[in-house]
RNA sequence: GGCCCCCUCGUCUAUCGGCUAGGACAUCAGGUUCUCAUCCUGAGAAGAGGAGUUCGACUCUCCUGGGGGCUGCCA
């Protein structure tokens, strides 16, 4: 146990950004580290947006990753009271001013003021980023209530925070300059500031920060297609932190006992979605295979096929797993096994098909596949073989796969075979020699 | 414009002054195989540029260049 807090609060707009869920990651992670406290802290102070189907979305999306927190969610708008009391505060002491403004969108009225120093240094200690340094004269005042009397950003946040005991308070790079002015609040309402850590931007191929049309930049999309939420998490961990050595697949145990603020990066990654859909993969494979199992059910349920338990399943679920790169991808990498209206890919009925003989070596071949005892992938294939005469068994292969499954890449051709079972593997081949 | 930050293979990165600059993804070439995928082997691929400090610099300092952030009654 330690006493360190620290939290994670987004403005709920209804979808999630993978740089934000990266800097609640961190957080987590620098909490279960150090066995201090997770917190949330939802920012719903923009009513329009903040509404409850978007406050869900941000649940949905840290349940799914993980990500849990220790105390109950802590709600801006619940504490406007306090802001504004520390508001009447800082007035009272001279830190604060009201004064007639004129907004960029030509709002004119009366807001208040934050003052702050006129000369000397603002200085701190980013935990990330280290010393960082500014002449008061190049921090201006800034306003902390608007002319309606609703409290601002600064001011709520820094408010919420000495509320919520936050010790440490890692956020997204943008927030640099803002930490001058903040801490410069903290100390003017009489509180300890925490200690601050920025971190760096995930940015797209230009450079620029990351946005929706650089692909998917919500957590909601990768979900979507399909992403494992344990390899999304371990890609964004690895989007400005290592271990110090060259483990990169990482369980969520190493991560906490490995995590180290103080060696993340300071300088912004790009995405790289290429290593992500590796990373994916690669979660997919050392899945347990129960896992994997449990998933392919339900991904073919999903898709309105009945899969039914026997040992065709389970030669299925072997043949699937190493080839799967999305759970997304499994309906219809397994359609043709569930249904007989399964897509046909054209160019491998051109390829494999329409030649000539191939016709009658289909039929030849359901002839044999009638024949063959005990119907078993390891009988098919010792019964190929014996027709190559040790030649390739391509000549047979390709046009049977392409017959009986409509595409000409997939798992195993005798353990396709064998999954179909005798009837359907004889009807197709006899369906694609009619059509020939 | 002003202020602040950043700069190692295409990408993510290792390197705490000694480097034949390592790993991963991606790419390419082989191997295994009935295809695909997996798996295995191998190849190409980097210190932005220039000064300085030092026996020695990717590592430290400065300048230039490039990139980014901030500069709101947004957060």
């Amino acid at each position: 146990m330690s006493d360190i807090r620290v939290r994670f609060a987004p403005s709920p707009t209804g979808k999630v950004h993978i740089g934000n869920i990266r800097a609640a990651i961190y957080n987590w992670l620098y909490a279960r580290h150090t066995g201090g406290k997770f917190l949330l802290r939802v920012e719903d102070t923009d009513l329009e947006r903040s509404t409850p189907e978007a406050i869900q979305t941000l649940m949905d999306c840290m349940e799914w990753l993980g990500l849990d927190y220790d105390e109950p969610v802590f709600y801006q708008t619940k504490n406007v009271a306090r802001h504004l009391a520390c508001v009447e505060k800082l007035l009272a002491d001279g830190r604060a001013y009201k004064m007639e403004k004129t907004s960029r969108d030509g709002k004119t009225g009366e807001v208040v003021m934050f003052r702050m120093p006129k000369d000397g240094t603002l200085a701190f200690d980013d935990i990330v980023k280290g010393h960082m340094e500014k002449k008061a004269e190049d921090v201006p005042d800034f306003a902390i209530v608007r002319s309606d009397g609703s409290p601002i950003f600064h001011l709520a946040n820094v408010v919420d925070d000495i509320d919520q005991g936050v010790t440490h308070v890692i956020r997204g790079d943008d927030h640099v300059e803002n930490t001058f002015k903040h801490l410069e609040l903290f100390r003017a309402l009489g509180a300890t500031p925490p200690r601050y850590g920025h971190l760096s931007m995930i940015v797209n191929a230009q450079g620029k920060p990351y946005s929706k049309r650089d692909g998917a930049a919500f957590v909601g999309e990768f979900r979507e297609q399909g992403y494992l939420p344990e390899a999304l998490f371990n890609y964004l961990l690895l989007l400005g932190w290592n271990p110090g050595d060259d483990r990169e697949v990482l369980t969520r145990d190493e991560m906490v006992a490995l995590f180290d603020i103080e060696k993340v990066h300071v300088t912004a990654a790009k995405f790289d979605i290429k290593k992500l859909q590796w990373m994916n993969g690669e979660y997919i494979r050392r899945a347990p295979r129960e896992t994997y199992r449990a998933k392919m059910l339900e991904k073919l349920r999903e898709a309105g096929y009945a899969p039914e338990e026997g040992p065709a399943l389970e030669m299925l679920v072997d043949q699937m797993q190493v080839r799967t790169k999305f759970w997304n991808d499994i309906p219809a990498m397994a359609a043709p096994f569930f249904t007989d209206d399964y897509p046909v890919d054209e160019k491998a009925v051109e390829k494999r098909l329409r030649k000539p003989g191939v016709k009658e070596l289909l039929l030849d071949l359901a002839s044999r596949f009638e024949a063959l005892e005990p119907f078993t992938a390891a009988a098919g294939e010792a019964m190929v073989k014996e027709l190559s005469q040790g030649g390739g068994m391509g000549p047979w292969v390709h046009p049977i796969r392409v017959a009986v499954s409509g595409r000409g890449e997939g798992i195993g051709l005798f353990e396709m075979c064998e999954i179909l079972g005798r009837k359907r593997t004889v009807e197709r081949l006899r369906r694609a020699a009619a059509a020939l």
